[in-house]
DNA sequence: TGATGACAGTTGTAGCAACAACCAAGCATG
DNA sequence: CATGCTTGGTTGTTGCTACAACTGTCATCA
């Protein structure tokens, strides 16, 4: 089989993606531990059952909304139990289903983080953008999703402000 | 402090460069460990020693390319020794510095990984995109990492290929 | 030349993630 | 109502990464 290699403007663009997958989330992931003692994974976790209803998901759900496996949330639930972040709550009907919500305590955590997570996010990227740049990356993050998450597993995550009315409540810990 | 929040342009962009970071890795990761029997890291450290003088580059020199910590990078190089892959070999001058080389089979085991990897490069990034979009994702790298890597230190790997002539013979392992 | 500090790597330990095996509850079919 | 299949979660093992402490080498300067 013939592989086309990349061009030189293609191997640039490739290059330069896989350079900010490389440092991004280690950037993030050290500040929000540093300001608020939790990792990025364990933020968006919160930040995803903040904006549920009832702060509250299955398992199965939040594993699919966070891009986790079963046992790997497990394992993170029960850590963030042991803090008091979160707390397991059998679902009445359906009892092989496990209900995790998030705590005052979390919602207070996801609430007191947030501020220098945006601040860090819009230093990295959002600031350092034009605003037909943050459109193009939204297009090119469309284009790159549709082929890397064909059945919209996180979809749920970035189709969720696509066609919001500017006055919603904001999303306290969306980012 | 007051953080200006995220507009719903800024968010819709920044959670589709978060969801991509997220999922590409994994992908890339996976394709090669199953064709080639390669982690990406390991693909890509090779693929650095590879197009280096004589495939050689010391301990320090690879660490920065490959954006890793100097203790991590012993433990991959020894197990990547273990393998037969690389060689540790001390230099000749500085009695402090050890000289990594890609040995044959290394060679060769990039230049075997190679193609499935561009291929999947090009299913999951390049060839969804247009000529445009991929200049503006060009553009979009060098905005973020001019923040995020001010002193350049992976900037060896993605500004090699800025003013090449065409002619050059192309890198085997460059992606 | 002999002490001090910086540099280059290695090794040991602890924590987190992937994978596999497992258990338990629901659900269908005969 | 018994059997088998599917779904939802948990637990145990292995491998890898970060962090810290340590060794050995070089440069500098008194």
């Amino acid at each position: 089989m013939t592989t086309p290699w990349l061009d030189r403007r293609q191997l640039r663009a490739w290059i330069r993606l896989r350079a900010v997958t490389e440092l991004l989330p280690g950037a993030l992931d050290t500040q929000l531990r540093h300001d608020a003692g939790v990792s990025e994974f364990e933020y968006f976790l919160m930040a995803m059952l903040s904006e549920a209803p009832d702060r509250t998901l299955s398992m199965t759900e939040l594993a699919r909304q966070v891009n986790a496996t079963l046992p790997r949330l497990s394992h993170v639930v029960t850590r963030l139990e042991g803090r008091g972040l979160v707390g397991r709550h059998p679902h009445p009907q359906d009892r092989r289903t496990t209900n995790v919500r998030l705590t005052d305590d979390g919602w207070a955590t996801v609430r007191r983080a947030a501020p220098g997570h945006v601040t860090t996010v819009r230093r990295h990227v959002v600031d350092t953008l034009t605003e037909e740049q943050i459109d193009q990356l939204a297009a090119i993050g469309d284009a790159i999703l549709a082929e890397l998450d064909p059945d919209g597993t996180m979809a749920a995550t970035y189709t969720r402000y696509d066609d919001q009315e500017p006055g919603r409540p904001k999303p306290a810990a969306g980012t």
